[in-house]
DNA sequence: ATGGTTTTTACTGCGTC
DNA sequence: GACGCGGTAAAAACCAT
């Protein structure tokens, strides 16, 4: 699911190819910093992402090769490399012919799965077994592949950052492209100084949290409480700080998206959870919901809900599996059928 | 730190099975 | 009498300033 974005890469043109930045010839001193490839161009992440004239937010044109902001047209760069293949394929035999590329990069892994991992199996290219010699040759350069492509402590750090994404992410069964933007998150995070004197786990944390509200499939914080190593202070602490560093837009939860989930946990039927969502539609029209909590919206719309289906829900099974309390329940429940026009005293 | 808003806690009374 | 529900006051938590 997560390279479906690289599907339409084949069709596009390479432009700007041929304007691949020329190396100068001779240098004196020969590349002496070559072996220390550390953060390679992200440390000006900000420079790239907002414009200098308007401070608008900036757009990559693949198309043009160009870098151009979407507020005023300023174009920032125009010698972008296009990472698209030279040739064009006209169905799907040809492009398998012409295709040179393997698997997509990955966000996920720490060097973004362009290492080669060298295989568990012991076997050779034929899958014929090996010998007890050729096998503990191979356990060693396993473990020294292993230490080589996780050497510097800043690797090693992400390693561990993303393994904690994961984990939490298939705990609270997030999908994929949370995880992908997670793994971005936390790599800006890293990249602009942003870990020191916070824990990994929590930034990790934090990170993911981001990243699923921006997907609109949030989990609240309860639920990373439980899956998490940080406390929820902690976590809150680092997300607000993480949210304000990075500049990234992430909108209150909707609370229909809370919907289905608690629907499912008390076994409602399809017409409660429509009529929850109904309930808060109208209750967005008129505005009820801003300041309320999301979770407590979404709580008593499925309890309003339940009550206009006649199907039997308390409220304390609500608040049970939406970890809200009742009296926050019953509070929004009437405001949410009132805003609906009363349907009940029709 | 502080003040305003929202949520939670704790408690009470009412009606029903 | 246990349970579901509604309401209230005060405490706690949260958020922007």
């Amino acid at each position: 699911m997560s390279d479906t974005t690289h599907d339409g890469d084949d069709e596009r043109r390479a432009t700007s190819t041929e304007r691949v930045r020329e190396r100068p010839v001779a240098t004196e001193t020969e590349a002496e910093h070559e072996g220390e490839g550390e953060g390679e161009g992200e440390q000006s992440e900000n420079e790239r992402t907002i414009c200098p004239e308007c401070s608008g937010r900036l757009v990559h044109d693949t198309e043009h090769g160009e870098t151009v902001c979407a507020e005023c047209g300023l174009v920032v760069a125009d010698d972008g490399i296009d990472r698209g293949p030279e040739w064009r394929a006209f169905d799907s035999a040809e492009r398998d012919r012409k295709s040179r590329v393997g698997a997509p990069t990955t966000e996920m892994m720490h060097d973004k799965g362009l290492s080669t991992t060298i295989g568990w199996q012991d076997c050779d290219a034929y899958g014929k077994s090996l010998n007890s010699r050729q096998r503990r040759r191979m356990q060693r350069l396993r473990t020294w592949d292993e230490r080589f492509r996780t050497r510097n402590s800043k690797e090693r750090n992400l390693k561990q950052a993303l393994g904690e994404i994961d984990r939490m992410a298939s705990a609270l069964g997030l999908p994929d492209n949370v995880r992908e933007t997670a793994s971005v998150i936390y790599r800006r995070a890293l990249s602009e100084g942003l870990l020191p004197g916070r824990s990994i786990e929590g930034v990790a944390c934090a990170a993911l949290y981001a990243a699923a509200r921006q997907a609109g499939v949030p989990r609240s914080l309860d639920e990373f409480e439980r899956v998490a190593r940080v406390e929820k202070t902690e976590l809150t602490r680092t997300y607000r700080y993480v949210v304000r560093e990075l500049g990234l837009e992430i909108r209150p939860a909707d609370p229909e998206s809370y919907v289905p989930r608690f629907a499912s946990e008390l076994g409602l039927s399809e017409e409660t959870e429509a009529r929850a969502r109904k309930l808060l539609r109208s209750a967005k029209e008129q505005g009820i919901h801003s300041g309320k909590s999301p979770v407590g919206l979404a709580a008593a719309s499925i309890y309003a809900g339940a009550l206009l289906t006649n199907e039997g829900v308390t409220q304390s099974e609500v608040s049970e599996v939406a970890n809200i309390s009742e009296v926050t329940i019953r509070n929004r429940y009437h405001e949410l059928i009132e805003a609906e026009g009363d349907p009940l005293a029709a």
